[in-house]
DNA sequence: AAGAAATATCACCGGCCGGTGACTTTTCGC
DNA sequence: GCGAAAAGTCACCGGCCGGTGATATTTCTT
């Protein structure tokens, strides 16, 4: 009656398809979330998997199918991280800068949990692909439906390009976490114990306030 | 007496160890620049450089030592390409807030001319390996001497955390402009045309302003 | 001109990759 | 129980990779 134990220390499979293909998709996941898209590839997921190559080609169809398989996952990985933000439950924002200032932290902490983003995000500026952009859409779905129900109706302030002000800050947000786990740092800035993250912090909030603060 | 021919139309050759070395370190560079660095590999570099790739070896002891070659050659085109500014000539900053403004667009302009930088950046963060650390010591030397001569003496705004906030700028601008090269937008903003850029330095030069402003 | 040294090329090795055809073992419908 | 279909395994292919030893060819020294 044992599930989908396909890994680790229980080497017992029993032969079914649904629990073989789970178990692949998870090796998958975790290929790219702890190996990197380098590794991405049949043979290691295969390995990981604990099975042969020629299952993923049969159930998946080739990488491909895997990817699309680990994008519905990663929508509900997203999902569940969002929802575990410490403002998850707050009242809804009630100026436009206080909502910024949620998203900003928001992505900041999505990313530095989420190791698989990270990849998916090195991924997608390092070696563009067919591959990656699949995975790139369900992120970017997800991303989308969370900044659009936080925002509720809140109206954007005046007299400046909003857009383009708040990719600046997401970008930032996105480097400082890439660069944090793969060299520890930006610049001279240490990017490594929570203390530095909280230094960050304040200084993103700032940034923020002054930025979007009301007329 | 034809010198260091030795790619494109001409296979002619002569028989001298500088001209070849120098044609591998080129074709090393081009391969990292226009290939990735997933591409950057002995086969990749002897087959541009049009020679046997047991020469990297004996020349270079392997690719550490051509990543130092092109370390040395990357000084110079930063150097190059920040002397080409259109700010290179104009008296030094009168402000702190001038200053960054300079710093961010001329960072901006140096990335988006430089597809070797923008390898190297993407390979800092997606698979940091000592081979490309090799690379970033040259690269972060350059730009921190640069930052520090175009500083002079001036001071920083008082109350507020100006390294960390030089960084985000930093970092923003560093992944707008891997992302735009990758996919040509960020999020939902297109990075291609030259009007694209100019609504984001517009942008930019806004934050700037306001974030360093006087009290 | 002869030999030494430098320059360059070639052939080969083991290893990993993606991909596929043929095979064995279990399960299921009857 | 039996046979077919499903689930899983194995062996192999060609290709590219990094790396190395042996060899050929030119140039330099004397």
């Amino acid at each position: 009656m044992t599930k989908a134990e396909a890994r680790e220390d229980a080497p017992i499979r029993t032969r079914d398809r649904d629990g073989t293909a789970r178990a692949i998709v998870i090796a998958a996941r975790e290929v790219l979330a702890e190996d990197g898209f380098q590794s991405f590839g049949v043979n290691a997921i295969a390995r990981r998997a604990g099975c042969d190559k020629q299952l993923i080609y049969r159930y998946f169809g080739g990488l491909e199918g895997i990817a699309d398989a680990i994008g519905e996952l990663l929508g509900k990985e997203i999902k569940d991280a969002l929802d575990h933000l410490p403002t998850a439950e707050a009242p809804p924002p009630a100026s436009y800068a206080e909502l910024m200032e949620r998203q900003v932290l928001g992505l900041l902490e999505l990313l530095r949990r989420s190791p698989l983003m990270r990849q998916i995000n090195a991924w997608e500026v390092a070696a563009p692909s067919p591959l990656v952009s699949r995975l790139v859409v369900a992120r970017s779905r997800q991303l989308l439906s969370w900044s659009k129900e936080l925002r509720g109706t809140l109206p954007p302030p005046p007299g400046m390009d909003v857009s383009a002000t708040n990719v600046v800050l997401f970008a930032a947000v996105q480097q400082l976490v890439l660069s944090a786990a793969a060299v520890g740092d930006y610049g001279a800035v240490p990017l490594r114990t929570e203390d530095d993250w909280d230094r960050m912090k304040k200084t993103l909030i700032r940034i923020v306030a002054t930025l979007y603060r009301e007329a």
